[in-house]
DNA sequence: GAAAACTCGTGCAACGATACAGTAGTTCGT
DNA sequence: ACGAACTACTGTATCGTTGCACGAGTTTTC
């Protein structure tokens, strides 16, 4: 609420050493017009003045090297172009990719983002979308899962427009509220289904907390497979963890591969909740004489296929996606007939889902 | 140059609609006093007015949840507390992590962070500078290794502070720039070294394109190593590559490990410019038939202790790193006594570096 | 030949917040 | 009792840009 005062005076010592920016005026005064004209050429207003007069203005410009302060014109109302990303956790590769790709999409429509980073923080997702409110920034893409998205609603009121991804459509969700998504449950249903194909029929579920819209959906996609086969539901196969788990998915899912080991009738094949707790999963099946077991992982991070036995995983179509949001920012009427909001996920088959052996 | 006009119109439609947000004005005309009286309460003047009277203010705020408009507040010269943060990749995962550890160092001193993408682009590293420039923002963590700066001339000489990281210090270099980094000679000689020590005589350097001041540094760090160990240089030993490799770089890294096993006499172990490039390489190899060979990367990402074997790498300090950034950025003075501007790199030893055998 | 229309501009108020000068009204010192 | 000092505010100009109303001068129209 209470900030220090005195930083105007910062600015006036920058211009007592000359390291003031050109103003519309001081362009103005050395084209010898009034701002207004500057202004009219600036706003594709040129017809209302004389080809020399432009002439001038622009040589002006171009000799002060202007460039129009936007922080002025936001003020006026202008927008900020730039599109604003919050993901989970920059530090997860997912995470990493989904903002490059977004970033790729976003830059062939001539529009930057600006990627924030919430660590799975609500109160920190709140101050970042205030952030990029008080930037002006009107379009938000806010890369969460958690059921409830009430911490935003002055934001929205205010008119920020949000987009989440990765959090499919809930009752609760204001109608001005996009979701864009993969087909989480059909994902895990992919997943299993492959693993049931190959033989398996002890498979487990591995994941951190499952406290997000997607990680549920994604429970229930392995929960629906297993039961169209016949195959009784057993909660050991699924176990309980407290934290959610990004750049320490390492941890969690090693401390459920132990405990999914240490059962009387351990499972034959996994499918993780996401490619980071398949890797954690693998290298503590590996660390436990148990290479045999298969595992399936969700999203397609690039790594991946780096990793031997290279995973078998769910590919996000993460292009698809970008594009789609990227077009609903930008011409949300046009967008909204030609894209899905649920995407379809794909099955991607490598070399850590071998056959039932035993 | 030219923009379409209009804009302005759309603020009033939101305002017909009732979604207008409070401004000084509104909340002056509720508490019964000027304008002025509300700014003093903002700027810690609080001690010039009648206790009842900041009272009064203080619940015409809370009554219409105002928040001063930054947008104004920077007009008048008020710095934009947010930190920008520009990556060449985002997808790659040591750059995810090193934005997460700067993310939490700046946090822990109440200031945001704007992450941008350049792609290793200078042309967007420009636009994004620019762009942060044109918000307000101060301060710009630059994590490049382009040698030179002389695109980001124009910001700079209007006072946005830039403090390069992963670079060091060339001859070229304003004064006005600093430039964090770890000691990467010092990281590749320690980890050739750590590869001697296990035996190993013929040690390949494995990396993308060598344009970047980071990478130079590494590589010169791997021949020292060697030529301090009497071991003669051999450019078969370092494959070239055109690209950089990013999320790429598993491509990259198998090309390379195809060209050095076709020589008569390949080595017994690999040096990777990171650790994106060892996990590659690795990959490659085992899929070659070769998992004995050595490899040792840098970087220290946290997948590389997932993976099997896990990765023998060079740790960057990235905590300490992130710590004195933000110490510079926000008390210059105190911090650049404080910490260095190159850190020490530590060597992590895992499973990928086994002596040598044969 | 006067009104109308067109050309090429300028002046002004506003966007929201702020620093400083100014100004009533009260209290104090001598 | 009268200026000085204090308290508790307010008025105004400013930051850089913009849209609209206005205006002066020239050309066209009937």
């Amino acid at each position: 609420m209470v900030r220090a005062a005195g930083y105007a005076q910062r600015v006036r010592i920058d211009q007592e050493q000359g390291c003031t920016i050109a103003t519309i005026k001081d362009v103005a005064k050395a084209a010898g017009v009034s701002p207004s004209t500057v202004s009219n050429l600036l706003n594709a207003r040129e017809h209302l003045m004389h080809p020399d007069t432009r002439r001038r203005v622009l040589e002006a410009m171009e000799a002060l090297s202007y460039k129009p302060s936007r922080i002025a014109q936001q003020l006026r109302g202008a927008p900020n172009p730039t599109l604003g990303l919050i993901v989970p956790s920059v530090a997860n590769p997912f995470w990493g990719s989904w903002a490059a790709e977004l970033e790729t999409a976003s830059h062939a429509r001539g529009r930057q983002i600006y990627l924030c980073n919430s660590q799975r923080d609500p109160e920190r997702e709140r101050t970042y979308v205030e952030q990029l409110w008080a930037d002006g920034v009107e379009h938000i893409v806010l890369s969460t899962s958690l059921p409830s998205l009430d911490h935003l609603r002055p934001a929205m009121d205010a008119g920020v427009q949000i987009i989440a991804f990765d959090r499919e459509q809930q009752e609760t969700d204001p109608p001005e509220l996009l979701n864009v998504s993969v087909d989480n449950e059909g994902g895990t249903w992919l997943a299993t289904r492959h693993l049931l194909e190959r033989g398996h029929r002890r498979i487990a579920f591995v994941s951190g907390a499952i406290r997000t819209v997607s990680r549920r959906r994604r429970l229930a996609g392995y929960q629906r497979a297993l039961a169209e086969n016949g195959i009784p539901l057993d909660d050991d196969l699924v176990p309980a963890s407290p934290d959610l788990g990004d750049a320490d998915s390492g941890t969690l899912a090693r401390r459920a591969v132990d405990a999914l080991l240490a059962l009387d009738d351990p499972p034959t094949a996994l499918v993780a909740v996401n490619d980071m707790f398949a890797l954690g999963a693998g290298a503590a099946l590996r660390e436990a004489g148990r290479p045999d077991i298969a595992i399936i992982g969700f999203d397609d991070i690039p790594i991946g296929s780096l990793v031997s036995p290279a995973l078998t995983t769910v590919r996000q179509p993460l292009r698809e996606m970008a594009e789609a949001i990227v077009a609903l920012a930008t011409e949300p009427s046009d967008a909204e007939q030609r894209y899905p909001l649920v995407f379809p996920p794909t099955l991607v088959v490598r070399a850590s889902t071998p056959r039932r052996t035993t």
